[in-house]
DNA sequence: GACGATACGGGACGCCCATCCCGCTTGTCG
DNA sequence: CGACAAGCGGGATGGGCGTCCCGTATCGTC
C-alpha cells in the first residue's frame, strides 16, 4: 500500500471517529470527507460503504471498551465492578453520540459486522451481570437488556449522577 | 367544506395515526396517503407540510394524555397517581411509536407546533411530580427531565412491568 | 340537468445522500 | 530521472423524499 494511500486511510478513519462522536450516525459520507480534507471517492475506495466505516470504527471503540470490563472485572468485587462499568458506559456513551446510536439499535446492526468482538462485550457484559447477582449486588431478575434500557436513561437524562444513583438505587435487591 | 374533502380529511388522520403508531415519525406521506387510499396531493393540500400532520395526530394523543392524567390526579392520592400516570404512560409510548419519538424529541418538536396543549401536558406532570414528592412517594431532587428519561427506559425494555418495578423502587425515596 | 367551484390524483420538481466512475496527479521503483 | 501503477478529487448517477401543480373528476346549487 502507498504511503498516502495509509496517510489518508487514517485521516479518514480519524474524522470519522470525531464525526461520529460529535453527531451520531446520520453525518454524511461528504462531512466525513470535508472534515478529513479528502474528497467522498477517497473515503468510499478505503470503505466501500458506509456501514464499512461504521463498522471500523464502533469496532475499535467496543473493543476498548471490553477491554476495560476486564480490567474492571479483575480489579474489584463483584458488585462494584458491575456498577463501575455500568457508569463508563454512560460516560462513554454521553460523549460519543454515534456509540449510543450504535448501542441501542438505531440503524446500524454491531452483531452482524462484528461477530468476534461484539461477542466478547455481550459475554463479558453477562459475566460482570451474573457475577453482581450471585454477590446478591443486583436484583435476580434483571437481565442485560434491562440493564441496557436504564443505560439509556442515564444517556437521556440531564445530571447524569442523579440518575445512575436512582438506577442503582432500583437495581439493587 | 365539501363532504368529500372532509371524508378525505378524515381518512388521512386516521390513516396517519396508524401509521404514526406502527411505523414511527418516518413512515413517508406517499404511505400515509396509500394506506388512506388517497393520492399525495390530497394529503399534501389538507396538511401543507409533514410537519403539520404531525402536529394534528400528535396533539390530539396529547389531549388524550392530559385529560387522563386529570382524571388520575383527582381520583388517586399524590404517590398512586404519580406512578399510575408514569405506568399509562409507558404503555401509551409502547403502543405507539410516533408518540414514543415525539415524547422522546426525536425529529419533531412538540413544543414548537403545540403552544397551548403541550404546555397543558408538562403542567400537569410537574403537578403530578411536585405532590408525588410532598407526599414522600418519590425523592425530592428527581425532575420532569429525569423521569422522561427513566420512560425511556421502561419502553425499552423487554419487560416492561419488571422494569417499572425497578424504576419504582429507585424513585421512591 | 347543467354549470361553476372545489377537490382529487399522481406526475414534476428540487433536494439530499451513498455509490460509482474517470481524467488527472502523485508516489515508487528500475 | 522517467515511466507506470496506484491513488486522488469531485462530478455523474440512481434512488428516496417532501412539496407543488395542473388536467380531470366530483360536488353542490340554481
Amino acid at each position: 500500500m502507498r504511503a498516502d494511500a495509509e496517510r489518508n486511510r487514517t485521516k479518514v478513519i480519524e474524522a470519522a471517529m470525531a464525526a461520529f462522536a460529535q453527531d451520531g450516525l446520520t453525518v454524511s459520507v461528504a462531512e466525513i470527507g470535508r472534515r478529513a480534507g479528502v474528497g467522498t471517492g477517497t473515503v468510499s475506495r478505503h470503505f466501500p460503504t458506509k456501514d464499512s466505516l461504521y463498522a471500523a470504527i464502533v469496532l475499535a471503540k467496543v473493543e476498548e471498551i471490553v477491554s476495560h470490563a476486564r480490567t474492571l472485572m479483575a480489579a474489584s468485587p463483584a458488585g462494584d465492578a458491575f456498577y463501575e462499568f455500568f457508569a463508563y458506559m454512560v460516560e462513554q456513551a454521553t460523549t460519543n453520540r454515534g456509540l449510543a446510536e450504535a448501542l441501542s439499535g438505531g440503524g446500524f446492526d454491531v452483531e452482524s459486522a462484528a461477530t468476534g468482538t461484539d461477542q466478547d462485550l455481550e459475554q463479558i457484559e453477562q459475566s460482570l451481570l451474573d457475577r453482581a447477582q450471585e454477590a446478591g449486588a443486583v436484583r435476580q431478575d434483571v437481565t442485560r437488556a434491562d440493564v441496557k434500557a436504564l443505560l439509556g436513561a442515564c444517556v437521556a437524562a440531564p445530571d447524569r449522577a442523579r440518575m445512575i444513583e436512582i438506577v442503582t438505587a432500583g437495581l439493587r435487591r
